[in-house]
DNA sequence: GCCGTTTTCGGCCCGACTGTTTTCAGTCG
């Protein structure tokens, strides 16, 4: 089985275990050695004559190869299938419910058989929910407030979630002979933030008419699916035990680009681009373009044809909005949007002096083997305790330690020296001016101020960007996937202000989150405000991981050009506020 | 469960905040 499926049991059974108060440190090691088989570049399938390969990756242990071990033989392991027959799987997605942890799924489970979100609703109403132990009417609020956010979104899942599901679905998928081109449509392809289903389309020789049922037949038998939906010709439906639904299309290699272009969308775009066929005497479906008045084919295997059929340039998908693009690629002025390739540079980002798990120089060979021309080492200052925040004595330490590695990586990547700090309730940071003076990148966030009243916050952050050594604004928003709601500050304000002294602003990007929003993006942008795009990596493996904050700034229709690290080292730092 | 040994069990990150408490459990980062 392929190691994001063999991950994702992991994960799941750490969760289950956390519902049922195992040991924490237990559940941590299934957490880690989750992440050690997703990270390992080796397919484990291929290590199970040799046990003591598997034992060799470090968060896996004798107990780990045996759970591995039960799984490639099995398709799943003892203590998974227990806790699953335990409790309902729809437990899970409780979890995701603001102030809901498992301490609490646990408790409503037990004194009261909520297992599902319905369920819990039901509690709620009904006035069950406030006989239990430490539960008041604040947190039947709470609660209530969280499921309505969770439904507002019409049960639409965050792009995180279904681009995991989908690389799992993919890899599993791959294996099959006979299926070479796997691809996520609809509004994961959009690059949108969020997406009410999973769309898949899938061709290759497999998919040729009489070949296609042993491939729907293997699709139907993804280990990770949970209930089957529908399994037709050439059409598999399931949900996923968090609820996404999950549709795979199995397409004939000519009608593939019709396919695609028919299920990425978006539905107003798609009617712009009909009614444009059949001005032109044509009719698009999603098998192919076709003459209408004898049905002749016209173009069917690529999207590209398609376009150029209807006399357009190819859009992106990210811009298959109908907000003009099908006059910009008419005239063929197509923005060349922004790619993950661009990036030179990361500003942002963590070492083991602080809450990180790498050290300054194993970040910075990372960093130049993706490629990078220069990163800034922006540890926490010392108001986040909790990750060993660094005070004026050890942060001026650090930069001498930053300078020394830079000077060891001989040109290979400029190494700067940089601090993501906390701003204070006063709009002063928390190191000496001083010490900021001696760094290159100081990063200002917002790390614990989200309860913040708006007023407040605003005012806190206007100050944040008067300082003068504050050169990226960073967290913006606080906005973690899946997990919470926005800070509530006048945005405009701050970002115009931000623009008029050159501070730049952080679009902090990665599988956790996506601190800024699409028209945040564009509002940045339309302001002139600097803006720079960072991972916020703790550790090696997640530096470079952008692909969904490039589709954000890809959306809002930005190119390299308009984002301050794609440039050169040099370009890139005159492209900051000065520093004092 | 994993790890690192002083090879057989103890340590594994923990402080702030919130809502419920009357001394704290649970969640979050």
């Amino acid at each position: 089985m392929e190691n994001r499926l063999i991950a994702a049991m992991l994960e799941e059974t750490a969760d289950l275990l956390e519902i049922s108060s195992a040991d924490p440190f237990r559940i941590r090691s299934y957490r880690r050695a989750a992440e050690a088989v997703e990270a390992s570049t080796v397919q484990l399938h291929t290590l199970v004559e040799e046990p003591k390969k598997l034992l060799a990756i470090p968060g896996i242990g004798k107990g780990m190869v045996a759970n591995i071990l039960e799984i490639e033989k099995a398709g799943t392991f003892p203590l998974r299938e227990e806790l699953l027959l335990r409790y309902k799987p729809t437990m899970l997605e409780l979890l995701r419910l603001p102030g809901m942890g498992p301490k609490s799924v646990a408790l409503f489970w037990d004194a009261l058989q909520v297992g599902s979100i319905e369920e819990l609703e039901a509690a709620l109403a009904d006035g069950r929910a406030l006989a239990l132990p430490r539960f008041g009417q604040k947190g039947v609020d709470k609660l209530l407030q969280g499921i309505a956010d969770y439904k507002r979104n019409n049960g639409r899942f965050q792009i995180n979630h279904v681009e995991q599901a989908a690389d799992k679905l993919i890899e599993y998928l791959a294996a099959f002979p006979g299926l070479t081109r796997i691809t996520p449509a609809g509004s994961l392809r959009r690059g949108r933030e969020t997406a009410g289903d999973l769309d898949i389309l899938v061709t290759g020789p497999a998919c040729a008419e009489e070949a296609v049922a042993a491939a729907v037949d293997y699709t139907a038998a993804y280990p990770l699916a949970g209930t089957i939906l529908a399994k037709g010709a050439n059409k598999v439906s399931f949900r996923m035990r968090s609820g996404l639904q999950v549709d795979v299309r199995l397409l004939p290699e000519g009608s593939f680009g019709a396919a695609l272009q028919y299920f990425t969308g978006s539905k107003t775009h798609n009617v712009s681009i009909r009614q444009r066929a059949l001005r032109r005497g044509y009719t698009l479906s999603e098998y192919a373009l076709a003459r209408v008045e004898d049905g002749s084919f016209v173009a069917g295997a690529g999207e590209e044809e398609i376009y150029s059929a209807l006399g357009l340039a190819w859009i992106p998908p990210e811009l298959r909005e109908n907000n003009g693009e099908i006059e910009l690629a008419e005239n063929n002025n197509l923005p060349r949007l922004i790619e993950l390739s661009d990036i030179r540079g990361d500003l942002h980002m963590h070492t083991d002096a602080t809450d990180g798990k790498n050290t300054i120089r194993e970040m910075a060979e990372a960093a130049a083997a993706i490629g990078y021309a220069y990163i800034a080492i922006t540890d926490h200052s010392k108001q986040l305790a909790m990750t060993n925040g660094l005070d004026d004595e050890r942060a001026l330490l650090h930069i001498a330690r930053i300078h020394e590695v830079d000077r060891a990586m001989e040109g290979r990547i400029r190494v700067l020296p940089g601090i993501e700090v906390d701003i204070l309730a006063d709009g002063s940071l928390d190191l000496s001016d001083d010490v900021l003076a001696q760094m290159d990148i100081v990063v200002a966030s917002t790390h614990s101020h989200f309860a913040q009243p708006e007023q407040e916050l605003t005012e806190r952050l206007l100050r944040a960007v008067e300082n003068p050594y504050v050169r990226i604004l960073g967290h913006l928003t606080g906005r973690l996937l899946l997990r919470r709601e926005p800070m509530r500050f006048d945005i405009t304000a701050v970002l115009r202000r931000a623009a008029e002294v050159g501070c730049a602003v952080e679009h902090n990007a990665s599988a956790e989150r996506l601190d800024l929003s699409d028209n945040h993006l564009r509002l940045a942008h339309e302001l002139g405000c600097p803006i720079v795009i960072n991972t916020d990596a703790h550790q090696c493996s997640t530096l470079g991981k952008l692909q969904y904050g490039i589709r954000q700034l890809r959306r809002a229709g930005l190119t390299a050009a308009d984002v301050l690290n794609t440039r050169s080292f040099d370009a890139f730092l005159s492209g900051l506020r000065p520093r004092p």
